[in-house]
DNA sequence: AGAGTATCTGAACGCGCGTTCAGTTCAATC
DNA sequence: GATTGAACTGAACGCGCGTTCAGATACTCT
């Protein structure tokens, strides 16, 4: 159990999920040793096992955490009532929130193939309960008229894969504002499913 | 220099870049060991040499010969005039290149930063002469009027994004052709940068 | 048959990996 | 001031890594 107030430096849990997204970010993960990620949190690699099981449940709780918050920020969104604006919703909840993570981002879409089946499924779950919530709108949307997607399925992929591609260019010092990026990507997605 | 008819196996170059592509789009480049390319080859460790200078020379000589191919390939195909048809020969294009190479797609968009920066700067500028592909189409779209496109850039970006993520969802053995597919996405394109 | 050469083996190199653990440090508690 | 126990150190464990290279092998060419 982690005290309260420590005796050599606290809070080193929470440092250490910290350094191992950023690097496992930057390098990934199998590029990324338990002594690297020790050296930036001040500690020798041992120490790191009071807070982790392993290295490879150090990488699971990462995305899990993340795909976890990522449910539970849309889930306390208030909603409004039509498909089309759950779609400008959502569009506009994923563009912010992924920008606000980028590492978080990086680490759930890169790093799937280094957990094991039984975590990959875990995950796995997550992401497809998330994509389900896209579909579902896509799929409310077609059938009210106010959309012409013939596959809400395959719609919702490529919609997403759309949205989460911000994550690759867009940088705080950039041209475009956190809204104008919000505008764009909702602009292209409305008129892609529209009717 | 390679012979013609070898001695012990021949066509080995050959057969340890697919091993390496195979083995490096399924477990990742840092997590995949010369020893275990060797293996799929028939050949112990020490003779991968012959054909490649170390581990990262094959990375990027993986890296480098697809973008040249997708560059090549799109060059090659025969255009029509009008942005319009510019953008459809794109799009099908893209996306019928992307899923008959799944291995290097993959390496290409999740290996970047396990290149050194030489190597990485020289796969970057040609990504980049890719993108600007579409970026010019686009453009020349947007000043004809057919689309309404205010940032050909980030569009160009977003498009891309949307068509290579059908790399992620698409199985052969699934419930849609390969035609399909096109027209599913080239319909959502097209929609989504319209007047 | 003999020379030449492309290819590959098998062993070795130094190194860093993930993980463990006995022992040390030190704030909090009694 | 003695005791407790969480936090951490520092060394060690076996192992696999990328790479090198002397020597063996098996083919082609003259």
């Amino acid at each position: 159990m982690a005290r309260t107030s420590g005796s050599h430096s606290e809070i080193t849990g929470p440092r250490l999920r910290a350094a191992a997204q950023a690097l496992f970010a930057r390098h990934g993960y199998a590029a990324v040793s338990m002594r690297r990620i020790a050296a930036e949190v001040g500690v020798q690699a041992g120490a790191l096992y009071n807070y982790i099981p392993d290295k490879q449940g150090l990488l699971f709780e990462l995305m899990k955490s993340h795909l976890d918050e990522l449910l539970a920020a849309w889930e306390a969104l208030p909603k409004g009532t039509g498909a089309r604006d759950a779609l400008e919703a959502f569009t506009r909840f994923h563009v912010r929130f992924h920008l606000d993570r980028p590492d978080a981002v990086f680490i759930a879409y890169m790093e799937l193939r280094n957990l094991e089946p039984a975590n990959f499924r875990a995950i796995e779950a997550l992401r497809r309960r998330y994509e389900t919530v896209l579909e579902d709108i896509l799929r409310q949307g077609a059938a009210e008229g106010a959309f012409d997607v013939a596959d809400s399925k395959h719609a919702a992929f490529a919609v997403i894969a759309m949205l989460t591609g911000v994550t690759t260019w867009y940088r705080d010092e950039g041209r475009l504002s956190r809204a104008e990026v919000e505008d764009l990507y909702w602009s292209m997605v409305r008129k892609a499913v529209s009717a």
